[in-house]
RNA sequence: UGCGGGGUGGAGCAGUCCGGUAGCUCGCUGGGCUCAUAACCCAGAGGUCGCAGGUUCAAAUCCUGCCCCCGCGACCA
């Protein structure tokens, strides 16, 4: 086994309505997952969903229903999302597996028995409709009313544990600081770091007013709330409490969130873990968010696109290759479906689809699709070097998690043998018998630079380059491809039978 | 009011940290090619880098002030 490489998305409300945002975490991660597969590395990547929570509960009983038919009943469509998505996570969570449960009261416990007194009771005040059983903010309140029951709320305390996150301002500098990677982009450590020295408030972690949830070791009348319960998930999955060899094997974790749960995995998180001599994450990646029209997606505004309906236009890969490409990774970026189906047709249909199809129809009218035993380096042009500078590149640039340069990089070698056909135009070498050898030679690096193409465009669009793969006649599953000693030119087989097969990305019609 | 992001050719963006010929994609104009998904290749037009000062031999890039747009302060990536 390769390098451990632990990388995670945010858990979902089971309740919430997939959107292209949520599609967005999950995708990028699922690039980088792959990347890292191709790169002979052990990856584990996880996602799952979020269960627990007076929420849920309170849902659950509007519907009638209890919180576990409930949440059994609305988590499908997130994998439903996932498999369509060819999201090829490792292991899924879900923080109502008994496992988690698990986690979540050995970490309570480790943190509670640090002997520094950092889980302490205090008194939480909020909000309370004596209908729902719950508590809402100020903001939630309609007309100052119950939103569901239209009712007066009371203003209500309870005793909670709450964790003493504010003794954690130093550690959580040092370890920042001794460690400049552990939050990005660089925006997002900034603003971490202030958000420190702004001082830190202990927050509370359990609840008396519901009881959907894990239970508090030492006092189980109270249930965990939220961030204790939900942030753990990403230990749970690694085997903490469970499997300490896995563990140790995976654990820390790269974590893929968007810009707004920034504080929680920043700052809560790795406090509550250097509480539990748990070693913090080794990376929070925050990227940005997508708007629409020049708004911030939202279910109020009715931008809340589901993924499908963009699955359905232009395919799978497409749709991953779309949102690397066209947002650069870490920034805000817009979505259009005109610039979805412009990207489509210049980089997709015209760039990588095309070139197959001009490479692959050449090779059937002139060697009968077989591949020509003709590999001379020489006669590749830029090529060859090209591809070696690009591997570099793509390598560092995902590294760095700049996944859009990565993909950029990627698309200069399909520019480059664009631009190479033409110089050698071998339509017009294949009416002149005397230079058949020139020919064979020059198809033999267009079949070649496709191969190494369908080998780097792998992570980002799976089924695309395993159509590629297959029509070029690659026996060894693309699977089992391994960076860098699959980009090295001269993999393709002389005398492989290519095939052209139906269009990569056929044009979209009007 | 507070915090954060942004204002660069018609559109969308990179470049700003570490000053020194303003770059990419799309679109537009002209030409080439005809293997290919009316695709591909070449050339060209088009920008006083939000505004005003300042520092400097030199500023999109550093400093000061101002204007405009957007987001956050919601258990919505």
């Amino acid at each position: 086994m390769g390098r451990p490489f632990y990388i995670t998305t945010p858990i979902y409300y089971p309740n919430d309505v997939p959107h292209i945002g949520h599609g967005y975490t999950t995708v990028a991660a699922d690039f980088i997952a792959r990347y890292h597969r191709l790169r002979g590395d052990d990856v584990l990547f996880l996602t799952g969903t979020d269960e627990h929570g007076q929420n849920i509960q309170r849902r659950a009983r509007a519907n009638g229903q209890d919180p576990q038919t409930f949440v059994d009943e609305m988590e499908p469509r997130w994998r439903e999302v996932w498999r369509r998505l060819e999201i090829s996570h490792d292991d899924y969570i879900r923080t109502t597996e008994p496992r988690h449960a698990a986690a979540v009261t050995t970490l309570l416990q480790a943190v509670h028995d640090n002997g520094r007194d950092d889980i302490y009771k205090g008194t939480y005040e909020g909000l309370y409709c004596v209908s729902c059983e719950a508590y809402y903010t100020e903001d939630e309140l309609v007309d100052g009313m119950c939103p569901i029951h239209g009712r007066p709320v009371e203003r209500m305390s309870e005793e909670n544990y709450f964790f003493r996150l504010s003794a954690y301002a130093e550690p959580l500098l040092e370890h920042y600081t001794a460690n400049p990677s552990a939050v990005q982009p660089e925006v997002r450590r900034n603003e971490v770091l202030s958000l420190i020295r702004g001082g830190l408030r202990d927050f509370s972690i359990s609840r008396t007013s519901f009881d959907w949830g894990i239970p508090i070791p030492w006092d189980p009348k109270h249930v965990t709330y939220v961030w204790f319960d939900a942030l753990t998930n990403y230990i749970t999955a690694a085997g903490y409490g469970t499997d300490e060899e896995r563990f140790a094997t995976y654990w820390p974790a790269l974590h893929l969130i968007g810009k707004d749960i920034l504080r929680f995995h920043a700052v809560y998180w790795p406090a509550m873990l250097m509480a539990a001599g748990v070693e913090p994450p080794r990376q929070v990646f925050a990227h940005g968010f997508l708007t629409v029209g020049g708004k911030k997606m939202s279910k109020t505004n009715a931008t809340g696109i589901h993924p499908f309906e963009l699955i359905d236009l232009v395919g799978v890969d497409a749709y991953r290759y779309f949102f690397m490409r066209e947002i650069q990774f870490g920034q805000d970026g817009s979505f259009s479906q005109e610039a979805l189906e412009e990207r489509y047709h210049a980089d997709l249909a015209n760039g990588l689809g095309n070139l197959a199809s001009r490479v692959l129809a050449m090779l059937a009218s002139n060697t009968e699709g077989a591949v020509p035993d003709a590999n001379d380096p020489a006669e590749a042009g830029k090529l060859p070097a090209l591809v070696d500078e690009v591997v570099a590149r793509y390598d560092e640039a995902m590294e760095r998690l700049s996944l859009t340069q990565a993909l950029a990089a990627v698309w200069d070698v399909v520019g480059e043998a664009n631009r190479y056909l033409v110089d050698r135009a071998p339509w017009a070498l294949a009416k002149d018998p005397g230079r058949r050898g020139e020919m064979e030679a020059v198809l033999y690096a267009s079949a070649e630079v496709l191969r190494i193409l369908a080998v780097l465009t792998f992570p980002i669009m799976p089924a695309a380059a395993g159509k590629l793969w297959v029509q070029l006649g690659m026996e060894e599953p693309l699977e089992v491809q391994r960076l860098p000693e699959s980009a090295r030119w001269g993999g393709l087989k002389p005398g492989a039978q290519t095939a052209r097969g139906e269009s990569l990305f056929p044009r979209l019609e009007a």
